[in-house]
DNA sequence: ACTTACGGTAAGTTACTACTTACCAGTTTG
DNA sequence: CAAACTGGTAAGTAGTAACTTACCGTAAGT
């Protein structure tokens, strides 16, 4: 499932946010992420398995290393829900400031 | 606290995240949005305080009836933040999907 | 003033989730 | 083949969060 409900789900958690967020600076190893971060890593492990239902990131075995990248797919569906959101909010807002100097 | 994170955290709810859909179309009542949704009243308005914390609504009493409105503040913090986030995930994969012709 | 409508708060319950340790499977190296 | 390194899975625990009912203010109408 491919939808902005995961993605926004999966990126609340302030730990997987983190783990996330490294990702996005490059290719990471489950091992190094767990190196930085204050949780073990079978946690570690956990959040990219969220990470990766999300679609946020994929998971590619080079040897005995899971290496995980960006999946561009669930954070553009994510910006996509988000934008077509903050056009109808500018939208209502502006139409509500207007009726207010009635 | 305006951040991003407050406004992510508060629309990762399924519940809450309908609550402000249904207040991005238009100003409504605390009531209104109970009869329409499949929860309690007070559920209702325990979710407002968390998006009112976010700085996703804003409210105003209307007489006897509470009535919440957008607040762009948040959704703009929120959609800043992913923006950034975007245009750095782009970059990386970018850098990344070259990297592999070597 | 009494009643009705509106909505925020308190207290308690249940379910979920993030985390831990322990264990197991696959991969590389000696 | 054995030893060391990799990381996913299982099971159990603790904290939190979403929900309920009950209650209490405040505003409007008769």
């Amino acid at each position: 499932m491919a939808t902005y409900h995961t993605a926004l789900a999966a990126l609340a958690d302030p730990t997987r946010r983190s783990i996330f967020e490294h990702i996005v600076e490059g290719p990471r190893a489950v091992g190094e992420l767990a190196a930085v971060l204050p949780v073990s890593r079978p946690a570690v492990s956990q959040h990219l398995r969220v990470l990766k239902e999300a679609e946020l990131v994929v998971d590619s075995q080079i040897g005995a290393r899971h290496v995980y990248q960006l999946n561009p797919s669930g954070l553009g569906a994510l910006r996509t829900y988000l934008d077509r959101f903050w056009d109808q909010a500018l939208a209502a807002y502006a139409a509500t400031a207007e009726s207010d100097e009635e």
